[in-house]
DNA sequence: TAGTCTGTTAGACA
DNA sequence: CTGTCTAACAGACT
């Protein structure tokens, strides 16, 4: 899915959609719906708006007898449309003048719903890690564990919530840490670093994303907010040096070699 | 054409 | 338990 900043532009943009309870409700893809039945899903979105919630790259709705979990995965996002059934659309909701719809080209994304307080025991939720901006540099040095590559402990939902394969490119480029760093290459004022970096970098990105749809990356190669990520051979913004691209922990990093060493 | 790549993560493996 | 790899899916790209 779409890392953390743009889970947050989601919330914020279902917080003024979602004033009324769903008119009707239309599950077009069964497979999204990987927990609760479909009828408990209709019941909770037609029953109330929901206070919008987000914690790492979970968007959570919370009604006065549940709750509806998404999750976007790679490709999923959810988007205010005139029309119900749109390109990719699994499932949508009617809140008039529009529609609410979970589009997911790759169909990875998930939809979960729970009953009552059921979701206080929902494992991913229950074992994540702290959120960006309660990190600080003693936090992190004991969540990460020394063993790992920092890329790897980063991008591990139980150390710290939110972090993604682009939050990593663009962090190592901003705190000029070379992209194989192991955790125990790092001294406290790396931590400390860090702990500040990672919110900042959040806000940024949200800043700088938010609109109604967020456009990815993959979607609009015009539009990358990103430094360094998704532009190998291009100059980095710091020196000129021609960004690089490298595949550490199975998915590519991409990195100054000049400034990041 | 066939192989490689893509924003995540659960589950399999060593 | 810990760390690492890959499948799940559907394209786009080389």
């Amino acid at each position: 899915m779409p890392e953390l900043a743009e889970v947050e532009i989601v919330r914020r943009n279902l917080e003024g959609w979602w004033t009324e309870p769903a008119s009707e409700v239309r599950l077009l893809d069964d497979e999204l719906l990987v927990r609760g039945d479909p009828q408990t899903l209709r019941g909770l979105l037609t029953s109330q708006p929901p206070e919008m919630g987000r914690r790492g790259k979970y968007l959570l709705a919370g009604f006065d007898d549940g709750a509806i979990v998404f999750h976007f995965r790679m490709t999923g996002k959810i988007v205010l449309a005139h029309q119900p059934e749109p390109d990719y659309a699994r499932l949508s909701w009617r809140v008039d003048p529009g529609w609410l719809v979970f589009k997911d080209r790759r169909r990875l994304g998930r939809v979960e719903v729970f009953e009552d307080d059921a979701i206080d025991d929902y494992e991913p939720l229950t074992t994540m890690g702290p959120e960006p901006w309660d990190l600080t540099g003693e936090l992190l040095r004991d969540r990460l564990s020394q063993r790992r590559r920092l890329k790897d402990a980063l991008m591990d939902q139980s150390s710290i919530a939110g972090v993604g394969n682009i939050a990593v490119s663009e962090l190592f480029w901003r705190l000029k840490l070379p992209p194989d760093a192991q955790v125990s290459d790092l001294d406290d004022d790396d931590f400390e670093a860090l702990a500040a970096e990672i919110p900042t970098y959040f806000d940024d990105i949200i800043d700088r994303e938010m609109a109604d749809e967020v456009t990815y990356v993959e979607e609009d190669s015009s539009a990358n907010p990103f430094d360094v990520y998704g532009r190998e051979g291009g100059p980095c913004p710091r020196c000129g040096t021609e960004i690089a691209r490298e595949k550490i922990a199975g998915r590519s990093s991409y990195f100054c070699p000049q400034c990041q060493s």
